[in-house]
DNA sequence: AAACCGGGGAG
DNA sequence: CTCCCAGGTTT
């Protein structure tokens, strides 16, 4: 082991963060930790982390449930297809398989989370390589923009003999979290500090990826019935939650008709996604039909948001009093 | 290779 | 406002 890897190790060991599923050594919590921090920051996946398993402490309590329960306790936490994969996985497996290549192969595990499940729960010396393992590598070894299998091969390589795999991955992601940050790297408290070819122009390694956002025009239909709001399961975007209908702007005139309504119109509502922007022009009308309690379905955050506009203006419009209707936001949590 | 898929916190 | 996070799947 060379004196770099020392370092990291000894530094792990001392400031390694307290997270809830770094005393775990069961492969489902694990999994679980490993799927809702995929894209995603540790301090909004902890909290998720702990509801989740609290509801659905063993895989076989998740293949119990349905789909609209898991997705009910993965609300809020976004990238939904995770909940429904980790679902499916559920019910194609009796138990994980404690191999790289087989968890591989199961739905919702690409090769980082494959990785990081085999490497700390299983033992596997294989390298997990996310965002920040690729940050670190790319820094310490000046690459400017490293293909997926180029830094896994270097990964792999770097894997120190004799160490716990699980400790070692975590240690590079650790360092990436914590030290080796994207736009404002901690050089001086870093303890590969000495070892960093890329410490000079850190700012080139990795080089930065460009993305744009296009914005999108949409409007939302609030249909308010005797007992609620019609909801419809969502497909597409926000796949197996619920929502009021969302289409592009150019349809509300035939959506409307129909419905056998005639909407006014509420509010905007904007809202972001990875790679667009939604402007959501929100029209509400009173309905004939019966309607239920949104808070009783699954919701992503974007339909929180135009209930949380309309209903307060529909209400206040004299149309239906909706049972616990709040001002602003629909169940926050 | 590029598009698609949420939400939130930091700067 | 922009950036990006303990990514994966589909086309």
């Amino acid at each position: 082991m060379e004196a770099w890897q020392k370092a990291l190790l000894a530094w792990y060991r001392q400031n390694a963060r307290p997270l809830p599923w770094r005393k775990e050594k069961d492969p489902y919590r694990i999994l679980v930790s490993e799927v809702l921090l995929q894209q995603t920051r540790v301090a909004q996946a902890i909290p998720y982390y702990h509801r989740f398993l609290a509801r659905f402490p063993t895989l076989k309590a998740l293949r119990e449930a349905s789909l609209e329960e898991v997705l009910r306790v993965w609300q809020g936490a976004g990238y939904y297809r995770r909940a429904e994969r980790l679902h499916r996985l559920s019910r194609e497996v009796e138990a994980l398989p404690p191999s790289f290549a087989a968890l591989q192969e199961l739905p919702g595990l690409g090769p980082y989370t494959a990785a990081a499940v085999a490497s700390v729960a299983f033992g596997e010396r294989v390298a997990a390589v996310d965002g920040n393992v690729r940050r670190v590598l790319s820094r310490l070894f000046a690459l400017e923009n490293p293909s997926p299998r180029e830094l896994f091969s270097l990964a792999q390589g770097l894997l120190p003999e004799g160490e716990d795999p699980g400790e070692w991955n975590q240690a590079l992601m650790e360092l990436g979290a914590v030290v080796c940050l994207p736009r404002k790297p901690l050089c001086p408290a870093c303890p590969l500090a000495a070892f960093c070819r890329g410490r000079e122009a850190w700012a080139r390694y990795p080089r930065p990826r460009r993305r744009e956002a296009p914005e999108e025009g949409l409007a939302a239909l609030v249909l308010l019935g005797r007992r609620g709001v019609y909801l419809e399961r969502l497909a597409g975007r926000f796949r197996g939650l619920y929502g009021v209908p969302l289409f592009p702007e150019g349809e509300l005139e035939a959506r409307a008709q129909a419905f056998g309504v005639a909407p006014r119109y509420l509010a905007e509502v904007r809202h972001a996604l990875t790679h667009r922007r939604l402007r959501v022009r929100v029209y509400g009308a009173p309905w004939d039909g019966e309607g239920e309690d949104p808070q009783a379905k699954p919701l992503p955050k974007l339909m929180e948001k135009i209930l949380g506009e309309a209903l307060p203006l529909l209400a206040h419009a004299g149309v239906v009093p909706l049972p616990h209707a709040e001002p602003h936001g629909i169940k926050p949590r």
